[in-house]
RNA sequence: GGCUCUGUAGCUUAACUGGAUAGAGCACCUGACUACGGAUCAGGAGGUUGGGGGUUCGACUCCCUCCAGAGUCACCA
């Protein structure tokens, strides 16, 4: 969960650094005390201050009351520290006030640093795998594998920003019986139908066959259940089951024409897959395909039964026993020595490792796997691997509807290419409305519906915490007012439009006397680096999103209360100007950790 | 049934990993464009953080116990 550099990220901002030395400094003097713990916090909106230090757990070495306390390290700090300017104490917490020309200072050299906060990775820093959508390919995607990708993507750019290489990567399901059910149908019902007599995009092609081999199906088992036979009977002796499987065997001897079928139909699929991801702004460095690893995880098995990591049942089967972690036993190999998919999730990390020599691996699979990576994972331990544990499951929770569950048998899916369409279609239409668009050509109209309708959903999306399950409502999500990515990416237009018609260049920043709000806005402009460093070891986009809304909100009343190019005193309305600046360039970043893109107008 | 996760305003959600009076948005009320973009801002109302115990200076957060929901426990993936 932590990185290995033993670095303290966590609110690192500069003044709590130099407070840190300060106060290490106060307990030893007027308590004899070392190492205490030291929290510092935000000071809230309704008390004086900007720092807040929690004098309770100072109380053992002080001795004394938490009112006296925190007195008695105030004045040393006021005293001694010329960034503090004054103090003030409630209850067992002291605020402490910091000198405006600290912030100032601050500001300027954050204004100065070219994309403040992101740190770009050195070669030699270490190599973060992310592994994330990972298909089947014999159905298309939906709403459940855009919150994947969309936090796949979203945690890779933010574990780069954060000073990590980083390898994106994904293991494409591309054989077993489930595509073999769309090969038969097509076979059979298809008259060779293809994207292109068709008109229809790959995998939505194959994904209809799909469909189809599922009624058919269907039909032939009440068939045969009308004509006598017990329902377990005729689901396993439906003729169309019968020739999916002989297919599947077919394939696996490596038949011609088998393989050719399967070629053709799995390339209509990544056709159709690499039009979704590429609007969805995704893409990746390599990828796994299981008809390639699945033979992997052999191999792996012979090590772990000579380490006596697994043992073998007598009908040939292999198996590991958990139980002494509180766990059951695993199978690991079948008894007909084929493998299953623990068999090839090990392989394949044990590829990547050779592969990448990746030092941490993520992977991006939702919540009713939990249990089989917290297997595979001690596994990986088991045999020995010393990477195993920098592992981790980025689990999701499911993606819910209004209308209720999502369920493809059902026909309930939101499909992913709908989704998009949908929401670029309704920004257009609220687009048009406010007519705010004059002197847009229609191309560049046209990228801004793309940009506001999967920003919008983008950001919905994002804004949750990972872990948690979530509801998609697709009418709240087009929603413009609010918490969304559009109310962000409008700030950020307003700001260039206010940017554009400042007269002069922005002029090297004098120091000038800053006003309240803008001394918050500064601070939250600080807090941004490690915003990206929580974000990182946490795996989280949301914190990235909900700081961006915060900030977002916080300059809004800036802006609104705070006349900018009306300011009469030059200097302070280039500060201003810079200010605003400064905060755009932050939620562009911010918002490209996403995946959202912000628009100059809109 | 065993194990895991989730439960916060009517709805969607935050809470710096144990800190101050639990923050926001939507919806509902009240105000604000003779300043830079009103897709905005200022304010109001709305909470026994599923219930009950415990730990402590201090609990949405940790422990126990119920309640509700989800997932998982296959020679499926």
């Amino acid at each position: 969960m932590y990185d290995g550099g033993g670095v303290f990220t966590k609110r690192n901002i500069m003044i709590e650094q130099i407070l840190h030395i300060e106060i290490e400094t106060c307990l030893l003097e007027l308590y004899s005390a070392k190492n205490q713990n030291i929290q510092f916090q935000k000071t809230r909106k309704e008390f004086d201050g900007d720092v807040t230090l929690v004098v309770f757990p100072l109380l053992r070495v002080s001795k004394k009351g938490p009112e006296q306390t925190a007195q008695e390290i105030g004045h040393f700090l006021k005293e001694g520290v010329k960034e503090v300017c004054s103090f003030n104490v409630v209850k067992g917490f002291l605020n402490l006030s910091i000198s405006s020309e600290f912030w100032f200072n601050q500001f300027k050299i954050a204004y100065n640093t070219e994309e403040f906060g992101i740190q770009e990775a050195k070669k030699d820093d270490p190599t973060y795998l992310v592994e994330y959508c990972s298909p089947n390919t014999n159905k298309p995607l939906h709403l459940g594998h855009i919150r994947n990708n969309l936090l796949g993507y979203s945690v890779s750019e933010i574990l780069k920003a954060s000073g990590k290489n980083v390898k994106k990567v994904q293991i494409i399901n591309d054989r077993g019986i489930h595509i073999c059910k769309s090969m038969i149908a097509w076979k059979k019902y298809g008259n060779g139908e293809t994207p292109e007599t068709s008109g229809i995009k790959g995998d939505h092609l194959v994904g209809k066959y799909y469909v189809e081999f599922d009624k058919y199906y269907k039909k032939e088992i009440s068939e045969l259940i009308s004509s006598g036979m017990e329902e377990k009977q005729a689901e396993k002796e439906a003729p169309i089951f019968i020739q999916a499987q002989e297919m599947l065997r077919k394939w696996e001897s490596k038949d011609e024409e088998t393989v050719a079928l399967w070629k053709k139909m799995n390339q209509w699929v990544y056709d159709g897959f690499e039009v979704t991801h590429k609007r969805l702004g995704v893409d990746f460095d390599k990828n796994y395909y299981e008809s390639d690893t699945y033979l992997l995880g052999k191999k792996v098995v012979e090590i772990g039964l000579d380490k006596g990591v697994f043992y073998k049942k007598e009908d040939g089967s292999v198996w590991i026993d958990l139980s002494d972690e509180g766990l059951d036993e695993k199978i690991i190999l079948r008894s007909d020595g084929t493998a299953v998919y623990m068999t090839q999730d090990i392989g394949t990390a044990i590829q990547r490792q050779e592969d990448f020599s990746f030092s941490n691996m993520a992977y991006t699979v939702g919540n009713e796997q939990d249990y089989h990576f917290k297997v595979l994972f001690l596994i990986l331990d088991k045999l020995g691997y010393d990477w195993a544990k920098n592992c981790y499951h980025l689990s999701y929770g499911m993606v819910d509807l209004p209308t209720g569950k999502m369920k493809s048998r059902e026909g309930t899916v939101v499909d992913a290419d709908d989704l998009m369409e949908d929401m670029v279609q309704t920004s257009k239409s609220i687009a048009k409305d406010l007519g705010k668009l004059d002197g847009l050509s229609d191309k560049a109209a046209d990228d801004l519906y793309e940009m506001i309708g999967l920003g919008a959903l983008k950001y919905f999306i994002l804004k949750v915490d990972p872990r948690k399950k979530m509801m998609f409502d697709p009418k709240e999500s087009i929603d413009f007012n609010g918490h969304t990515g559009p109310f962000i990416q409008y700030t950020f237009a307003r700001i260039q439009s206010l940017v554009s018609k400042y007269n002069s260049e922005i002029s090297d920043i004098k120091f000038v006397n800053i006003k309240k709000e803008e001394q918050n806005l500064i601070k939250q402009i600080l807090d941004f680096p490690s915003v990206i460093q929580e974000a990182a070891t946490n795996y989280s986009p949301a914190l990235i999103a909900n700081y961006i809304y915060d900030l977002v909100k916080g300059y809004n009343s800036f802006y609104q209360n705070i006349t900018i190019l009306g300011e009469e005193n030059d200097e302070l309305k280039n500060f201003r100007v810079a200010l605003s600046e400064k905060v755009a360039l932050i939620i562009k970043d911010s918002m490209n950790l996403l995946g959202v893109e912000v628009p100059n107008q809109m």
